[in-house]
DNA sequence: ACCTCTAATGTTATACTATTACATATGTAA
DNA sequence: TTACATATGTAATAGTATAACATTAGAGGT
């Protein structure tokens, strides 16, 4: 492959395992399970757990997509200067992840910490609330 | 045991499982796992994951630890108001866990949800960072 | 003291989440 | 081509957590 296609690569270098993954992710749009993916995809060639668990940590890396420590779940990044740090809103009654978009986020958790001696790599926030839906009924 | 003595129920109204479960993290001071928690307390009388799991659930409900869920740890709450918001730095390199203590951290961090849509019931929020000590070396 | 209800316990089995180990294949660059 | 890094495939195993059910302990009311 010569380097005349490498402006193409943001997505294409992906390899087939995570593409899928990633593929299933994206038209899901909800947290998914590592092994509800791995059964989604067994027909697309998926077979072990180990499979999908390197193509999360691939796309985790990568700022695809992030994982919601709390209920072992995947989703997809629906922001696009997230680097590693998350947050979230997840409804305690139905379920409902929403990845909070707000482009000063960052700014305002770090200031969070005011012990200057350490050095912040990334956070992870994790709101639990009551959905708008949830909260009517 | 007559009502003289229920001004000392704070700790006292524990049973058994969940005094020496709290016990250890208390003298620990640093985040445990169930297991290990388990392990432990095996001389104790504790013998099997049920009983580490259903003490650390109670504790957790009573606000006297918290769960580290990125780690699937637990340890001891070392504030006075956290209800079950929480914050932690977590080093990256050497895993030392502290807790953040600022009265006014859930004011702050609530503000960050803009969407008045949704109740807040409470945050989880884990720093990723480099420790003084691991800064240095 | 006795009854009643709730919460906690003890135990076994099982479900769910994630990694180790190792052999093989694929892509990239000198 | 050779070398190196990265990804795959597969099997086994480690680590985390809950379901189900029978039993017991404790608190409160009468
Ligand atoms: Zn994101
Ligand atoms: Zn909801
Ligand atoms: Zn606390
Ligand atoms: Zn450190």
């Amino acid at each position: 492959m010569s380097s005349i296609h490498s402006h193409s690569k943001k997505n294409q270098s992906l390899t087939k395992n995570q593409r899928i993954v990633l593929d299933l992710l994206q038209n899901s749009g909800e947290p998914l399970k590592a092994y509800f993916i791995l059964d989604s995809l067994k027909k697309e060639g998926l077979n072990s757990p180990l499979q999908v668990y390197r193509a999360l940590d691939k796309l985790v890396e990568l700022g695809k997509i992030h994982k919601i420590e709390s209920i072992n779940s995947f989703i997809i990044c629906n922001n696009s200067n997230c680097a590693s740090n998350t947050a979230f809103t997840i409804c305690e009654r139905c379920g409902k992840v929403k990845e909070i978009k707000n482009k000063y986020l960052k700014d305002s958790v770090s200031d969070l910490v005011k012990d200057n001696q350490l050095e912040i790599t990334r956070y992870n926030l994790e709101f639990y609330v009551l959905c708008k839906s949830c909260k009517i009924n």
